[in-house]
RNA sequence: CGCGGGGUGGAGCAGUCGGUAGCUCGUCGGGCUCAUAACCCGAAGGUCAUAGGUUCAAGUCCUAUCCCCGCAA
């Protein structure tokens, strides 16, 4: 069971392997996406297809007709990666071998729906993938494996994705290997946890009354998705790439403010204790450019400011 | 047919009321300088997304098609 682009290669892990044999495929329903508002198949959808797999698309995985078919086709265990539904117990109860799960989070750390983003946005300097055995909780069962990753300053969201989704294909393969052998040994969290909250579109509204690395940090763990914005005469840019620039912020200078805007010097921008550079960005109905590009073009006439 | 913006030298943009295709950069050559991403001089580089149409004349107006993007999901 899974749903977006990061469950594809555990997917295709699965396939590949021969410890396993996918007698099936759930996803997502085919929901309206981009500007037809055309029905879109999940990217995990669209590789079972690819594979000539079964797919089920149930709009609730815990409906009588959902769990018979989960039922009929008698999985020895069921492996879950970002699929998003909750599975109910009585679903988590159909697979002899049980329910793993490939979670996005060194667990309990940040358990729930945005697991890299929070990481990030937090300023972390490490995270991973682990495997676990479901359970009733939300990303409470037992673990089974763990990989880490350790993150730089300026790691971005789409850096890690990418990363962490390979991880976890490898990691589920491993996984399945050691409980076929026997040798898997699960251990329940214990320790500080958390919860990774959903994101919404205001999280990617960049406040620049917060500190550069706040600001810094929130653009780097929504790159490439959402994105994080700011508001320039009304009009929303989205900010894809920041740097810092150690530089203090002059005095008397609002947050927000534009202190600088050419090509030479950069765009740079007053946050609380700090100027950020911004260094990619994106106006409406334009295509993300380098800062360079879009002053060529455009320029900014000073003074100005972002408005939060 | 959800709403909207846009395709113009390598990049980002301007182009008015149809009338010689421009700007800021980049590239190449030369110069200046201890030096440079700075400055000066010069050059190359464009079937204006595609196909039709209107016109003496279309980047500009009309029609169709392709592609990119913002909102919304």
């Amino acid at each position: 069971m899974g749903t977006p682009e990061f469950a594809v290669p555990c997917l295709e892990a699965l396939v590949g392997s021969e410890l396993t044999e996918v007698v099936g495929v759930v996803t997502q329903p085919d929901r309206p996406r981009g500007r037809g508002q055309h029905l879109v198949p999940s990217p995990v959808k669209e590789c079972a297809v690819q594979h000539g797999l079964p797919v089920y698309q149930p709009e609730k995985i815990k409906a009588p007709e959902a769990v018979a078919q989960l039922r009929q086709w008698q999985p020895d265990l069921i492996v879950v990666v970002a699929f998003g539904q909750i599975l109910s117990q009585e679903v988590l109860d159909i697979p002899p071998q049980g329910c793993v799960n490939v979670h996005a989070s060194l667990l309990p750390r940040y358990r729930g729906a945005a697991p890299m983003q929070r990481c990030l946005i937090d300023g972390e300097t490490k995270t991973g993938v682990t495997t676990m055995y479901m359970d009733a909780g939300l990303d409470t069962g037992d673990m089974l494996l763990k990989a880490e990753l350790p993150l730089g300053e300026d790691t971005t969201l789409e850096e890690v994705h990418d990363q962490l989704s390979a991880m976890g294909a490898r990691l589920l393969i491993e996984t399945i290997a050691k409980m076929q052998d026997g040798t898997l040994q699960p251990v329940p969290q214990t320790g500080e946890s958390n919860y990774a909250r959903m994101l919404t579109k205001e999280t990617g509204h960049i406040d620049w009354s917060k500190t550069a690395s706040e600001v810094h940090n929130l653009v780097r763990g929504l790159n490439s998705w959402p994105g994080a914005y700011t508001f320039l005469n009304g009009k929303k840019y989205k900010i894809w790439r920041t740097k810092h620039t150690g530089k203090a912020v002059p005095q008397d200078t609002a947050p927000g403010t534009i202190v600088c805007a050419d090509r030479n010097s950069g765009l740079l921008v007053a946050a609380a204790d700090e100027l950020l550079e911004i260094t990619e960005l994106q106006a409406p109905g334009k295509k993300k450019m380098q800062a360079g590009d879009y002053l060529n073009g455009h320029g900014i006439e000073l003074p100005a400011a972002f408005e939060s």
